[in-house]
RNA sequence: GGGCUCGUAGCCUAGCCAGGACAGGGCGACAGCCUCCUAAGCUGUAGAUCAGGGGUUCGAAUCCCCUCGGGCCCGCCA
């Protein structure tokens, strides 16, 4: 499917054979690197083989090119010597033929994989704050990817319904009177929580009753888990509702406190117990993370309290198992403050021979006065980054053309949660962010709109053309000879493999590149090519066509909105 | 005290895992481009001791060691 995999099959397999019938058997680093634009499509360098061959880089490079050069098969059209390397142009039109086919009628084929991808879990004690929502656009975009992929994926919400976060807005609720007006009622909830939250540090009567709910929870009560639920529920709405709003859906929300329920924290406490790697402290149960290469002041997991109760790792180790026996691939979306306990979730899953999930880690966003806090209240929430976001993208649309009201203000919603999703996604999961309003409301150049004007011009385009359709074979791709033609084709032929890349690596930040990389071709295209009323309108239509196809999968796989105006 | 992680132009960022041909983008700055398929666009200029030092190598932003700086973690919390 993806013409670069032939090239580089054919590539390697001719310097392979090149190697061994001019220099003999070696082991070698047959890696190929993508060269700059003018030298070629791919390139093998041969400086590991001038101590063996006793010959210079130069030398060598030629030789080789000059035996590929006689046995070269389809995909290669050219090779030559520079430099000590050895490189390879692609056929053009071979390239453009089947990467037109693949537009028009490829689709990955469907895999049996079930993945269970968790994402989000956050305390469901007030609304979203900007920190967190990263998780859910790491999540999202890395399900859509998957599910690309031909994976049968079920996003996952784990519901911390019996923690301490809920705990304190249960007693909140229950003991502060207070009037609190809010649009949204997980930003009412919020105010209860804060109170709470000052009051059991002042108070240690009010600690006592918040530990007292959460010991009732994990004793399984069934009266204070309702409690909880009915704490929590409004807050998990907005949070949902919120989420909806920037086009994520989770599949499954998962309470923690099932797994107490039924017995199965119970049977993991059990099994876990017969391991050689626990000990007890009093009547607390611990695995001891000596053996499994964490050292530092403490190396206990505890699994128990002294009382017997379930700490919330070794709930979660439950969870997983639950999981693991559901979906081939487990995937969790964690912040990096959780790296640890993944850890320890991981060392007892392996002792109990489970499943173990791939965690995708992600740094902290903070502001640029300090770490975000709901509890200080220094913290932006979700929802008021989304109503600027669209609001700023409302006078911009106002300022460019005139349409009706409800265009505009569809066009700038779209355009509004757009960038906020693309500007999260495009940078790295490792690396920490600040947060800075002008940075996070970008507009232009890398960032979603500049890649939905570029999918609005290739609709504009095929409109005003009246352009129907192209079948594949249909058009006659020697005739794609313009830089920019090629240019473009090269890289729509290369999304498959960023999709497979984003999917190894489990890192969907390479497709927003990407994104940015296609639009931006697209646009020099478009300055360079003429395409309605071109004498190569037909030829030049079909590569609009499948540019516009695929940015609306990059865009549509980053959850953002491929418009046809703006 | 221990561990994980990041450090690339004024700012943000790619490249690092699998070391190789002038370190790519973007924002901001400056100078330009709309009788021509939407200027949320395009062109050009300026701007980088790749945190610092040592080592491995024919070759290091990339690998190893040390130092410095930021983030995160080390609870019978979640």
């Amino acid at each position: 499917m993806d013409p670069y995999e032939y090239f580089r099959q054919e590539i390697l397999s001719l310097v392979k054979e090149a190697v061994s019938s001019i220099y003999g058997k070696h082991k070698l680093a047959w890696t190929l690197e993508k060269p700059l634009e003018e030298f070629g499509d791919f390139a093998f360098p041969c400086f590991q083989l001038a101590p063996v061959a006793k010959k210079s880089p130069s030398l060598i490079a030629s030789e080789m090119a000059e035996f590929i050069e006689q046995n070269k098969g389809e995909w290669i059209e050219k090779v030559e010597e520079k430099g000590g390397y050895v490189n390879f142009f692609i056929n053009k039109r071979k390239l453009a033929e089947l990467t037109l086919k693949n537009v028009f009628e490829g689709r990955e084929e469907k895999k049996r994989e079930r993945v269970i991808l968790e994402h989000t879990s956050a305390n469901p004690n007030g609304p979203l704050h900007v920190g967190r929502a990263r998780n859910p656009i790491i999540g999202d975009t890395l399900a859509r990817i998957f599910r690309w992929g031909g994976y049968d994926v079920e996003t996952q919400f784990y519901v911390d319904d019996m923690g301490k976060q809920v705990a304190i807005l249960l007693w909140g609720l229950k003991n502060i009177d207070m009037e609190v007006e809010e649009k949204k009622e997980d930003h009412r909830l919020v105010a209860f929580y804060q109170k709470a939250y000052e009051m059991m540090e002042r108070d240690e009567k009010v600690k006592e009753e918040i530990g007292q709910i959460i010991k009732k929870c994990e004793e399984g009560d069934e009266k204070t888990l309702n409690e909880m639920k009915e704490a929590y529920e409004k807050a998990l709405e907005g949070i949902v509702e919120s989420l909806e709003r920037i086009n994520i859906k989770i599949d499954s929300f998962v309470e923690e406190s099932r797994f107490v329920i039924d017995g199965s924290v119970q049977y993991v406490i059990e099994e876990l117990k017969k391991s050689e790697f626990v000990g007890y402290e009093g009547n607390a149960l611990y695995l001891d993370m000596e053996h499994f290469g964490i050292h530092g002041r403490n190396k206990k997991f505890f699994l128990t309290r002294e009382d017997g109760t379930s700490l919330y790792a070794t709930r979660d180790i439950a969870y997983h198992l639950w999981k693991g026996k559901r979906a081939d691939l487990l995937i969790n979306v964690l912040g990096e403050d959780h790296k640890l306990e993944a850890k320890l979730v991981e060392v007892a899953l392996k002792i109990l021979g489970a499943k173990i999930p791939v965690a995708v880690f992600y740094s902290f966003v903070s502001l640029p006065e300090g770490k975000m806090s709901t509890r200080r209240g220094r913290v932006v929430y979700l929802d008021d980054l989304i109503d600027e976001a669209v609001e700023r993208a409302y006078d911009e649309v106002r300022k460019r053309r005139e349409l009706d009201d409800a265009k505009a203000r569809f066009i700038a919603e779209k355009v509004g949660t757009g960038a906020i999703r693309y500007n999260i996604i495009k940078v790295n999961p490792e690396k920490a962010i600040t947060f800075r309003w002008e940075e996070a409301l970008n507009f232009e150049g890398e960032s979603a709109p500049f890649i939905q004007y570029a999918h609005a011009r290739c609709c504009s385009i095929m409109k005003k053309a009246g352009y129907t359709e192209t079948k594949p074979g249909e058009i006659d791709c020697s005739n794609y000879t313009h830089p920019q033609e090629i240019n473009l084709i090269k890289i729509i032929a290369s999304f498959p493999g960023v999709i497979k890349r984003c999917q190894n690596e489990f890192n969907p930040a390479y497709l927003a590149e990407y994104a940015h990389k296609l639009a931006s071709s697209f646009n020099a295209f478009y300055r360079d090519c003429q395409v309605v009323g071109s004498e190569k309108e037909r030829e030049r239509l079909a590569i609009v066509h499948a540019t516009r196809q695929t940015l609306k999968n990059a865009l549509t796989l980053l959850g953002i909105e491929a418009l046809e105006e703006m």
